[in-house]
RNA sequence: GGAGAGAUGUCAGAGUGGUCGAAUGAGCCAGCUUGGAAAGCUGGUAUACUCGCAAGGGUAUCCAGGGUUCGAAUCCCUGUCUCUCCGCCA
């Protein structure tokens, strides 16, 4: 969420800026600036009555304790008047403060100078690129051939139990599965990230203060009976951590890691790209999550780029980063790096991380703030990035990695599977 | 699921209608003291909105939302959460 006092200031900026993220509702950006401007007024009036009631409850207060009774009660006629009064702002202000505020939520963040124009994947930045893409024989296969092939992934299964898209992973497949997520979190950890385990479900005010709630409400499993909702990244429950948080500056930057399942509806959308592991209502993913002091954001934000970078070449999977144009970028994000893996059964590239910083906008809605030296209080930055996401990465090993002799785990893995092959 | 108790500032904890943004203590910060430290002493120590160049002022906030009242941390209603006991349970 946008501050207001930041669009009031700035108001060709932003216009400027919203059009870069092709946001098709310029007006609202004038309408907010009046609504706060009637706000506002409309404060000030209340106030003003409000100080005038004050006195008047106080000098009653005065006259009742030196008895004198009669004076007392002739003040108490002025009040009736004052009351309607403040009943009639008091409404007013409320009106226009949920008016502001639906209003307001309706409005992205504001993409980064560096962000380019566009609107499609398409248009996207391709900023590096990394490792060479394997050249398989022809009767290679796509990964969910080779789950069947060697019994390690059965979509079938989960079918039955659950439904399409949640997978079931079997023998090696699950230990292909916790070998992954330990050597993600191990590595978080030697970078210097703070491993939490929090709840997988969260309540409605955490997932308004990362933004999912309210327009992104259909991609959340929902449990209506207790109004908790399934989170879709263990970003929501992390950054809700510090929610209404006001940190000390020498505590930034904060750097908390987890791993969770995550859970995605991801209604309406079948066919063939979506195919196997490609995409899944439930997945497991190990998130990083930063709390920066804003001059330092976009450092942190390369960072952790270059950390996931290293994931991907410790796995030894060829991979190439993004910028992602305005248009492709999440609501909420000023600046987004996607890494795709090449998937070389497949013949495409998949996003197996996003990279984020959110400047300003999570920690709005959060109330999420520092505390610097000189006492001044100012909202956080905060970034977040997959490192990494698992699905994808299995479909990546499974198709680059597939031999004759079956298929090979990348060095840097085998600790943490304890078997070289699967086959 | 049943019964009861409770929610006050960074923390502990007072406060049952006005002088309460809130006693007291601890913590924290600054200063004094000291060779340095401890102790001691002195002062400071919430957030939001708003007016103002500033100094400073106004308003709101004692879990949340309503209500009673000239006036609410305090009384009433509703909701949420926490704790204790019982039941159930990995």
């Amino acid at each position: 969420m946008l501050q207001v006092s930041y669009i009031r200031e700035n108001r060709e900026k932003v216009l400027e800026r919203l059009t870069l993220k092709n946001f098709k509702q310029p007006e609202l950006v004038d309408e907010i600036i009046e609504l706060d401007e009637d706000r506002r007024k409309t404060q000030t009036q209340l106030d003003e009555v409000s100080a005038k009631s004050n006195s008047i409850a106080k000098q009653i207060g005065d006259l009742m304790r030196q008895g004198q009774k009669e004076q007392a009660e002739s003040l108490k006629a002025e009040t009736p008047v004052l009351k309607e009064q403040a009943k009639t702002l008091a409404d007013k202000l409320a009106s226009l403060e949920e008016s502001l505020q639906s209003k307001i939520v309706l409005l992205p963040n504001l993409p980064h100078s560096s962000v380019p124009k566009g609107s499609t994947p398409e248009e996207n930045e391709t900023i590096f690129e990394h490792g060479e893409k394997p050249l398989l024989s022809a009767n290679a296969l796509p990964h969910w051939e080779l789950a069947a092939k060697y019994d390690i992934i059965d979509f079938e299964l989960g079918n039955k139990i659950a439904g399409a898209g949640f997978p079931v992973y079997k023998g090696k497949g699950a230990k292909l599965q916790r070998a992954l997520i330990n050597f993600f979190l191990d590595n978080a950890e030697a970078e210097g990230y703070r491993e939490m385990q929090p709840p997988i479900v969260v309540n409605e005010a955490s997932g308004f203060g990362t933004g999912q709630l309210p327009d992104k409400e259909g991609q959340m499993y929902h449990v209506g009976i207790d109004n908790l909702y399934l989170i879709p990244t263990a970003e929501v429950p992390i950054t809700n951590l510090y929610r209404d948080v006001i940190v000390k500056e020498e505590e930034l930057p904060i750097k908390n890691c987890a791993y969770t399942p995550c859970f995605r509806r991801e209604a309406g959308s079948y066919g063939a790209h979506v195919r196997g592991l490609n995409r899944l209502h439930q997945f497991d993913k190990v998130e990083i999550v930063q709390i920066a002091q804003p001059e330092k954001s976009y450092e942190v934000l390369e960072r952790m780029s270059a950390y996931v970078q290293s994931l991907l070449q410790k796995l030894e999977l060829p991979y190439r980063v993004l910028r992602l144009c305005g248009g492709d970028m999440s609501f909420a994000s000023a600046l987004t790096y996607d890494m795709e893996t090449w998937c070389a059964a497949q013949g495409r590239w998949l996003e197996v991380s996003s990279v984020s910083n959110f400047e300003t906008f999570q920690s709005n809605r959060l109330k999420l703030r520092f505390k610097g030296k000189e006492g001044k209080t100012q909202l956080a930055h905060t970034l977040n990035g997959s490192a990494l996401a698992l699905p994808r990465i299995v479909a990546t090993l499974l198709e680059n990695n597939q031999t004759e002799a079956g298929i090979k785990i990348p060095a840097a893995l085998v600790p943490y599977t304890k078997f070289e092959w699967i086959n």
